[in-house]
DNA sequence: CGCAAAGTTGAGGGATATCAACGAGTGTGG
DNA sequence: CCACACTCGTTGATATCCCTCAACTTTGCG
């Protein structure tokens, strides 16, 4: 038990001792383990670093985006916090991971990191990286905006299996894609589900037994009007309610 | 209930009518709701079109990374294939939603789309988007690697929550963060739980007590040691054959 | 029409959440 | 140094949810 201690202690110390408050690309590209070849021939191109203290968030859900972090020592844990006040926690980002990357859609981080020890994270400014170029840079952007769009997605699909009960997940399922369609014009209140049961049973965690008497369920308490596959949503409201209604802590 | 079969097949039809088999860079701006100003002055910059039958599958894993792929219309799903064969479904992406993403990181897909119907795709030559500029393009490249490594990570995460019962969420989390801890070049069958028990369980969408019993018979089965946050694995072989122990269908 | 596949419904049991009590570690003040 | 309170984690008993197994119904298709 004493060698864990100490083996603990190594573990707290910094990777490779460098007091400087400033990082190399080179450097940057090696912490995080991504191959960049003939980058070190830039000039001045310096990434500064940022100590957190345990218990302190680096950014908060909500936040105005600024830059990404890569974390150089220490533990952190990203928690995606639901509109009532429930969080789920989505991660433990440690050295080499980076941090910050589910803002660059909304312009707003949509997740708080908090430190679980004291850490070090370097601060790598992405808008001065993604604005560089003129024509191509929008090009870029683009794709920066659909790889953040994805991360938030996959976020909400965590929380979905993380924290919610049977029902709740299929009333939260049904709400989400009903809000999709309305996205795309169509009515977020009658739809068709695509997918065969099966698809959705793997989707939802659940097993087909259970999403089926689920759906019968909603259908018997007039929640919702099923035929096969096509759905209509017939209170919307009290679907928010099964939803709200989470496994534990809610 | 006729009529809800009336708006099917509304929906069915593409958005907008547009016969042409490629698309302009404004209009798959459009299409993916993301603001791309100044874009439209480019001159030939088109994107093609491909047709996706249903049940087809637009990439496999394991397939080497190509393009990315813009919804147009249609319906796909987005599978995650485990080594064993089990598959966990990650997503329902329909029209404006970009498939493809994850495939960056290692250059090559880590995951399966199908076509739920007959779909229609615009197809973004992303190395070329990627590979364009020169010394920014180095820096950009990295933070697109960044981006989808996160992907990956998220979906294994999906996977856990989705296909795991508690004892297989344990288990897995103590040997994923084992081969974290590997990478950074501290041992993988030692090391310290930095995150308290209440986020733990968070992540593991489990409660407290749950994973304290199942901390708890690892070790009376000896398979793990735990005092506290220190931990050590004595029979990381047994840990995976409880992973492999997953709930529903393997 | 008949078969296969998909989905539903019911009965039962197992896994996990909940409730409750206890033990261990930690910090504070006497 | 010890008593106390407080948080964190463990253990036990019970209730509940959801999975499993099985039979049935419906849908789709040749």
């Amino acid at each position: 038990m004493q060698q864990m201690r100490a083996l603990q202690e190594a573990q707290a110390e910094a990777p490779p001792p460098s007091g400087a408050a400033s990082l190399s690309l080179a450097d940057l590209a090696a912490l995080l383990k991504i191959g960049l070849d003939e980058v070190g021939t830039e000039p001045g191109a310096g990434v500064t670093l940022r100590r957190v203290q345990q218990g302190m968030a680096l950014y908060r859900a909500g936040d105005p985006f600024g830059p990404i972090y890569a974390i150089r020592s220490g533990t952190f844990k990203t928690v995606l916090l639901d509109a009532n006040g429930s969080y789920q926690v989505l991660g433990f980002p440690m050295a080499g991971d980076v941090l910050g990357l589910d803002g660059i859609e909304a312009q707003q981080y949509r997740t708080e990191a908090v430190a679980l020890e004291d850490s070090e994270v370097a601060i790598i400014p992405f808008p001065r990286i993604a604005h560089l170029s003129g024509k191509a840079g929008k090009l870029q952007q683009f794709v920066y905006r659909l790889l953040s769009r994805q991360l938030t997605r996959e976020h909400m699909q965590i929380w979905l299996l993380g924290s919610l009960g049977a029902e709740s997940r299929v009333a939260a399922f049904l709400l989400i894609l009903g809000e999709r369609y309305a996205r795309l014009g169509y009515s977020d209140t009658r739809f068709n589900l695509r997918m065969t049961r099966l698809d959705l049973v793997s989707f939802l965690g659940l097993t087909q037994e259970t999403v089926s008497r689920a759906l019968s369920r909603f259908g018997e308490t007039g929640v919702i009007q099923v035929h096969n596959r096509e759905l209509k949503i017939t209170d919307i409201e009290k679907l928010h309610q099964i939803v709200a209604n989470a496994r534990h802590s809610g």
